[in-house]
DNA sequence: CGACTTTACGGGTCGCGTAAGTATA
DNA sequence: TATACTTACGCGACCCGTAAAGTCG
């Protein structure tokens, strides 16, 4: 399972169609229906039912969603925290934050 | 930004050390090396200080350990939660759910 | 000089894009 | 027959492992 996965996952959820999440993504549309099919056959289960119209969550993928969201959120969460503190640590080391006149 | 380079991070980042970190996770010690590399590149920020005796943890990679584990914790459930919600269907599709005599 | 990290280099794998195929209403 | 997902195929990029180099007490 790749981070890539989670978000076309997302997209393709939240879209209901791969071809919007592809545009959405700025991607082809194959890559996204590969590792869609990628990804439900690493958990083993099917996370969306094909239907002439587009792509339908299963509750299984309703579920999915939800963490998937989570995910993303804290990763993007975390690379702030981290570069937050190093731009603190940055400043401590240049004598620049009691002041704040830096 | 990969799960490989998470993964990496927190091994590193637990073991204190590359040489460790990479046995720990069953590959040689330059990918290891690299992949922290470019982690930092990408955040803006170094996570760890080098010593002669290995790697130490800066406040921007204690903040960014935290959130990492969450992450990892996050992607294991979700598959789990996906798993379960999988299963479940399934069984209610072929009636077996209800009574549980499979 | 010993332990650790980093750089160099070659090979295999993975993922994307284009093009063609399949299916349903 | 229009719309949407999927498979086929070729190419570039990425990642790993081995080997060599750099660094600090």
């Amino acid at each position: 399972m790749s981070l890539a996965q989670i978000r076309y996952f997302v997209a393709v959820a939240e879209e209901g169609n791969v071809g919007r999440a592809a545009d959405r993504l700025h991607i082809a549309q194959p890559p996204v229906s590969r590792q869609i099919q990628a990804l439900e056959a690493e958990i083993g289960t099917p996370l969306f039912v094909r239907t002439p119209r587009g792509m339908r969550l299963l509750p299984s993928g309703e579920a999915f969603l939800h963490r998937a969201r989570r995910i993303l959120n804290a990763l993007e969460e975390a690379t702030a925290a981290a570069r937050a503190a190093g731009l603190t640590s940055a400043e401590v080391e240049r004598g620049t934050v009691a002041s704040r006149r830096g």
